[in-house]
DNA sequence: AGAAAATCATTTGTATACGAAATATCTGGC
DNA sequence: GCCAGATATTTCGTATACAAATGATTTTCT
């Protein structure tokens, strides 16, 4: 059981010898997600999503949309921001419609319920927020805001760098 | 259309007035995971996701993993390391085999295919890395590792805080 | 007007992600 | 030797995520 074993070569370092998946942007990444998805859902109100969430936001600051310009203002694909929409409005949070003006355009109005829900949960992300934030000082937590908004508002399609 | 744009009440501001969905933690990791998605998949060999890359380096690592041991390493859950074995066994990068000591465990080992793709992906990753972080400077790409770090190593089941 | 290009939406296929329940197996204590 | 508790795996259900192909509609250009 020793013959794969990663021994040090003196003077000829092992392919790899340094990499540390830990350090890794990617991994990093996918761990962030992981805790703010697990505060996410011990906090949000009626098992919203996050994605969901982003789309009621929108919502309610924009009033009625079209499915790609919320999929545009949310940075969903298409094809996901369907699925967020079709369950909610399967939950009856959302109604749909076809734009009288536009054959192709379908419009998407928070219901009562709809605009109730965002409310809160636009509330509740707040807590959500600095929950996840939690292990950090105020400072390294306005650090990480401005650097991550700095990584991602420089693609073409970021909402932010519009 | 004005009836609910949301306009300025002098005195009494509005609800989520200055609440900003660009600004939060969860929609910012969501963008940021986005872009380095989508480098990835630029410029990984063979088609691999990034949940394969994390096992196949792991195996490089350690060798011979069960599932639930690769799971705690690379921080997946235990249903989602399946499908991922799954996947690499069906494409012949790794093997699975009943652990003779315990009837439980299932043994993942990899293939020579295997270990010259997790090679190859492990140098990939180096410029995947690099990619997703060019808009940063090289200072604050370390600021902004050692952030994601200490925001994850809280977390009980992080691989880091071990 | 009429064809080409652009835009919007849907569907399909692949790959995560994870909670929860069910199953199988192992280990320690009595 | 047997049972309770811990551990490992599998399966199921829900929700993303996105590329690519397709269909429908509008806009633009000539």
């Amino acid at each position: 059981m020793s013959t794969d074993k990663s021994k040090k070569v003196s003077g000829k370092r092992k392919a790899g010898f340094n990499y540390v998946l830990e350090r890794q942007i990617g991994f990093l990444l996918r761990l962030a997600t992981q805790r703010h998805a697990m505060l996410f859902g011990q906090h949000i109100s009626g098992r919203v999503t996050p994605q969901q969430l982003s789309t009621l936001v929108k919502l309610l600051e924009h009033g009625t949309c079209w499915q790609t310009q919320l999929g545009r203002m949310t940075a969903m694909d298409v094809a996901t921001m369907k699925g967020v929409v079709d369950r909610l409005v399967a939950r009856e949070f959302v109604e749909v419609a076809a734009d009288p003006a536009d054959g192709r355009r379908i419009q998407v109005t928070l219901t009562s319920a709809g605009k109730a829900i965002a409310e809160r949960v636009r509330r509740d992300s707040i807590d959500i927020h600095n929950a996840t934030l939690a292990p950090l000082t105020a400072a390294e937590r306005e650090r990480l805001i401005t650097l991550l908004t700095k990584l991602v508002s420089s693609d073409s399609d970021a909402p932010l760098g519009k």
